[in-house]
DNA sequence: ATTTAAAAAGACATACTTGTCTTTTGCGAG
DNA sequence: CTCGCAAAAGACAAGTATGTCTTTTTAAAT
């Protein structure tokens, strides 16, 4: 796969998480892996690395649980990408050259920079926000469906 | 990274294979992981995989080794991809989505469409021998830098 | 203050990729 | 025919992503 799991389960939970900020302040990592189907425990170590890295709030004690901020549907998905997986996914070479670059290229090097090129700018334009499509109760049955 | 090593390894043998095809019919194991530096018996497993598929021809014994054949350099770079990662670059929803289709996309579905129509346009398109430059000082270095 | 319930943290298990080592098989050289 | 050397094959180890379980920390509710 393209892209790991944990950006999957990031992505989803946020997501779903938008979709349910309306009706309420905090969500527990229990509903949100109950909904989406994702591991619980697995779950609360990618969310907390989200937290830890400011693309959404927690809080602990009775009454906590995670919540999104001002900046969370802000986020590009690069942004979350490079929080997750690292930046290899955009700047390391595809067939592992130590220096892979203009002047000493690997022999996929010329092919790979139309690609990345493409899917920077993918990545880097659309915002988290931008996946919050109209129909909100498509949207959650396809988060749910996964 | 977006490619696998045992993919890097194909690819660099191949090559290497290549620019030495006129001098010698027969190249051992031993000296491609020697010059492009990679783990002999991990590369042994690679090169079992090519040859399985018809990507190269191998013989044993005494004068054995790995050698091209006449399609090794007409294969894309799909088709060795596909041959040693497997199809889910392509086909497999990014966030890991079972049913994820243009009916019930995932959030991410339309980005990922367009960014793997060029993908695999590139990849279709490339054949391996594309990949044997002008130069074949310069590309044997670069094969060896890795 | 005590209890309760949540995230945070950490130990451990599983699966897959990568890497190492040894044994088996097969073919050409002598 | 026998020997040597290559690929082929298989057992095993290391590293990483993923998944499970338990303990610790923290804050609200009572």
């Amino acid at each position: 796969m393209i892209l790991s799991k944990s950006f999957g389960y990031s992505l989803r939970s946020i997501i779903y998480m938008a979709l349910m900020s309306n009706t309420k302040r905090n969500i527990q990592l229990q509903e949100i892996s109950d909904e989406i189907s994702v591991p619980r425990h697995f779950l609360g170590k990618v969310m907390k690395r989200l937290a830890k890295n400011g693309i959404v709030d927690s809080a602990k004690g009775r009454t906590g649980g995670f919540m999104l901020n001002e900046h969370t549907l802000s986020y590009s998905l690069k942004d979350l990408i490079i929080l997750i997986e690292g930046d290899a996914l955009f700047s390391a070479c595809v067939i592992g050259f130590k220096k892979c670059n203009e002047k000493n290229p690997c022999p996929l090097h010329h092919q790979m920079v139309e690609i990345r090129k493409q899917i920077l700018k993918t990545y880097s334009e659309t915002k988290i926000g931008d996946l919050l499509i109209e129909d909100k109760t498509e949207l959650l049955k396809s988060l749910i469906a996964a």
